[in-house]
DNA sequence: GTACTGATACTCT
DNA sequence: GAGTATCAGTACT
């Protein structure tokens, strides 16, 4: 078992993204245990990305980004879901991956619980489903993430990388900063290949 | 199968 | 006061 250290986080956003694919979201509760495995995430980059939370400088809400890297950045958004990124890139450069869907792997009785669904597929395939599943929330903002409870931890990858424009964004949403695991069922939307 | 819409609360102007 | 890195439900084809 090996918990991706803080180093890995501390390279450019771009190069964190795809690596991260196929690695294992960990969280553990005090009386069970959740594991799911990234299939798709999106890069935030500190330069020249307007769709950037931290592209307007730095604000309260987004000064995690700000911080040093390997830090859990999460999100309130559209008034009732929780995003999770993770941040990159040295401390003072703001930059994050937002994981958008995991594959369930360990829990997943608890996860239908946390989502009141049965239907596995439609556990944790989007970003605002899998912090449900997760229990994920804002007192989970800014928690070291090369550390229990919240980490991730590494795997080895088989697949093919796929690569998009980010979705529902406002601004940037051009640039080809979303990565996912090529036809895998729990990419969220239908452009899994 | 796709298209539309309302829920909802937090942040920054 | 506007905007938001979404989801689920409903109404259609």
């Amino acid at each position: 078992m090996m918990i991706l250290p803080k180093k890995f986080y501390a390279q450019p956003t771009q190069r964190v993204a795809p690596e991260l694919l196929g690695q294992l979201l960990v969280f553990e509760h005090p009386q069970y245990v959740l594991a799911g495995k990234i299939v798709e995430v999106e890069a935030y980059l500190p330069e020249g990305d307007p769709g950037c939370h931290a592209a307007g400088g730095k604000t309260p809400r987004n000064s995690v980004m700000f911080g040093p890297p390997g830090f859990s950045y999460v999100y309130f958004c559209y008034g009732n879901h929780f995003l999770l990124n993770v941040v990159t890139e040295k401390e003072n450069v703001p930059g994050a991956v937002l994981i958008r869907s995991v594959e369930p792997i360990d829990g997943i009785e608890w996860m239908q619980r946390n989502r009141r669904k049965q239907d596995i597929r439609q556990l944790t395939n989007g970003p605002g489903k899998l912090t449900q599943a997760f229990g994920i929330t804002k007192v989970h903002n800014q928690m070291s993430m090369v550390r229990k409870p919240l980490y991730i931890q590494k795997r080895d990858f088989t697949g093919t990388i796929g690569r998009s424009s980010r979705i529902g964004l406002s601004q940037g949403s051009k640039l080809p900063l979303r990565f996912f695991v090529k036809n895998n069922p729990f990419v969220s939307e239908k452009r899994t290949s």
